[in-house]
DNA sequence: TAATTTGTTCAGTTTAATTTGAACAAATTG
DNA sequence: CAATTTGTTCAAATTAAACTGAACAAATTA
């Protein structure tokens, strides 16, 4: 029942009904304007506008937040709310918490820069970095057949060129991922 | 005329035609294979595949290619091959080159990982982190009156805490990105 | 154990992003 | 200067991504 929720989550304020829905505390203009910082900054990362909605209330609220509040004040579905939180579960964003005497799941950000950078890098990027290492590959050795066949020398150089050099950025960004990590440690 | 854009970038080829376009050389494996590389790679960066597609074939040409040629060996429209040309001069991914007795602009990859990442964060990285910047001054402020008005105390701690936290990822941030270019370059 | 609460899943809908293609302007050619 | 080539722009169509809501399962409560 709401009012339970509420209990938790409104604890000493003052309760200001404006037209929505029953007892629901709209979001105050600090909430709004971090949670658009956090929708700009997701976007970004190609991560969609929910999930920065979900983290953005998330890390500026003092107490911890179940899925049906998070429904009620950004007023997004049960289902978004609900896969929104698991992506960033995935990602080590959220941290689930447990609350006395209620039994749904309350969740809090996790607000240091390290584990998010470290979450996004493992899940995001180095899953793409796999998939790219294994196409070059294959891809060296069509470089080696188009070079072989093809009648003209510098062009088949210029492919074996052209291959390698993927290679280099591959192991480029493999370096640079850890010295990320590191920084930001 | 056809034959003459194909007078400048089938030198020494055999043209084989299979059903398409008359004239145009179907993508061959190792195109197809370095295109969809790029394809995936620039969709992380958030950018659209038909610019993916444009670099990735412009990387693995030996000769510069015109509009037309992209238009008909990756049979995007006129208006795509444009507009992603433009983003990719704009990132500087994309070089313009002269070709003596051909009155159209021919375009060859800027394949040097340095100046790639450089335009990639100068213009899509940056941009970014300065509205970031704005919004982190209207943010100190709610913060403030928010920790003001409240009634309770730890509560505004708990902003002041986050919007400073915002301040400290926005710093890292900035002292990252050179720090990428110099490692990059 | 029936009723309720909580959270997940996924087919269908909505929204946002990308692509197309036709109209246009500018440059070049004959 | 009329015709052609080249490239851009932008409204409309298409495609892809995100979101919704209803159905469901699991856990809890009465």
């Amino acid at each position: 029942m709401a009012s339970r929720a509420l209990s938790t989550s409104l604890r000493g304020r003052t309760r200001v009904d404006v037209g929505g829905e029953e007892g629901v505390v709209p979001l105050n203009a600090l909430e709004l304007e971090v949670i658009e910082l956090f929708v700009n900054g997701v976007k970004l990362l190609g991560i969609p506008k929910s999930v920065g909605e979900i983290y953005g209330l998330l890390f500026i609220s003092p107490e911890p937040l179940p899925l049906d509040e998070l429904v009620a004040r950004l007023k997004i579905s049960k289902g978004s709310a609900s896969q929104g939180l698991r992506s960033l579960r995935h990602l080590g964003a959220v941290r689930a918490v447990y609350v006395a005497g209620d039994r749904r799941d309350f969740y809090e950000a996790v607000a240091e820069l390290k584990p998010l950078a470290s979450g996004f890098i493992k899940e995001q990027l180095e899953p793409h970095l796999d998939t790219g290492g294994q196409r070059l590959v294959r891809l060296r050795e069509l470089a080696e057949d188009e070079a072989m066949q093809g009648s003209d020398r510098e062009v088949g150089e210029f492919y074996r060129d052209r291959v390698e050099r993927l290679g280099k950025w591959e192991r480029k960004a493999r370096q640079l991922l850890p010295l990320i990590r590191k920084f930001l440690g």
